[in-house]
DNA sequence: CGTTATCCATACACTTTTGAATGTAAAAAT
DNA sequence: ATTTTTACATTCAAAAGTGTATGGATAACG
């Protein structure tokens, strides 16, 4: 076989990580092996265990290309007059969260990490998504607390019970709309639901209305 | 090798789903083959064959022993006086729900479906988790639209996005429940979190204290 | 009491997948 | 220009898993 660039190098790799995606998707991390990778990606096993050590490592390296911390998303709005707004951060971090959802890379890997796989080799599939939830959770937290300094929550709702009350709907939307994502917009819906579970957590909730 | 009494034929077949159970939270459906299967119980692989025609009809015969409903678990409450409070009977269903889900069995089936299992075979797990989400939605909305229609709902708070919040909800909570069940009980927690919610959402919430 | 169907172990053939070894033509390094 | 890596394809050996066929002891049945 002759030699590749570096370039091409680098583009068929990422080829097999995108064959990967498909085949995971389509039959399940356990029930695709690698040369069905391979050949899906009109190579074979050779391109495979050239790149990458393993099956497990080219999952990792999958992984590696969608990574979205809670915390990110916030820095992302870069919006300073949002310290003293929570809850409105909150939401339009959860915002971005849904439109970053939307991209298809990042939906496919998330559903695979989610749906489509389980526990092998030296990588665990649950204690990532512990890491995620408890990260996510973290960083509620903290603006819950902040809004409740604040005097915005309902005096009823101590913040740690609504950091865990949003984390826990979040998560729900979130496989949910992982498993049926062709059936509506997670940006749509998602915003209904936070808007409104927002609305009945704040103080004073604003006229929403009923349609 | 002896034939076995009918009543101890069945045992084993117990035996085996146990063992089943066992190996498939250990290392994943995938991962585990029918032999470990059978080792693990203290058989070999004729036993498995006997009694199951293959790992997928293994499969579903595990998950057969732990159906739960959504509306049979409001059917169990078996209070009349529920008629005419929709959210209460929604409270103690999904209470009645998180005790069954401490049962180890209960438990542990749905962490299999939900966290170490993907499509195999026949069998698609993520279409079941769709039935037993459309279902739980659909019986939600039917009691959040008699709270609705009864004047129990916030005037902001339309049925359907009232269901499809606590129907999240409950998800995120279940999902992560089981990710680390040894860490807190679902009873405890969930029940916090599920009052606290309904407290937000009906119309005079009474005074919860703030602790 | 004799026959038969049952319950499970054992053995065998087959397929699938993996990891490593080898080959090779061209890009890169010297 | 020569040498050395690189970027794969090809081939090989080994392991693991599956489904089936067969055997044997005995419970169940008439």
């Amino acid at each position: 076989m002759a030699r590749k660039t570096k370039a091409e190098a680098a583009a068929t790799r990422e080829t097999l990580l995108d064959a990967a995606e498909d085949m995971f998707i389509a039959h399940g991390v356990a029930r695709t092996s690698l040369d069905q990778i391979a050949r899906h990606a009109g190579m074979t096993r050779g391109a495979v265990y050239w790149h990458f050590k393993n099956k497990a490592d080219l999952f990792q390296a999958m992984l590696q290309r969608v990574r979205l911390p809670f915390e990110d998303l916030v820095k992302e709005l870069d919006d300073t007059t949002l310290d003293q707004k929570p809850l409105e951060a909150v939401r339009l971090a959860c915002i971005n969260g849904f439109a970053h959802l939307e991209q298809p890379r990042y939906r496919r890997v998330h559903s695979i990490l989610l749906h489509h796989c389980e526990t092998f080799g030296d990588i665990d599939p649950l204690a990532m998504q512990n890491e995620m939830s408890s990260e996510t959770c973290g960083a509620l937290l903290k603006y819950f607390n902040m809004a409740g300094k604040l005097g915005q929550l309902r005096p009823c709702l101590a913040p740690d019970v609504a950091a865990q009350i949003m984390q826990a709907m979040l998560a729900g939307l979130f496989h949910d709309w992982l498993r049926n994502h062709e059936s509506y917009s997670i940006r749509r819906e998602g915003a209904q639901l936070l808007d409104t579970q927002l609305a009945l957590m704040q103080r004073t909730p604003p006229p929403l209305t009923y349609r």
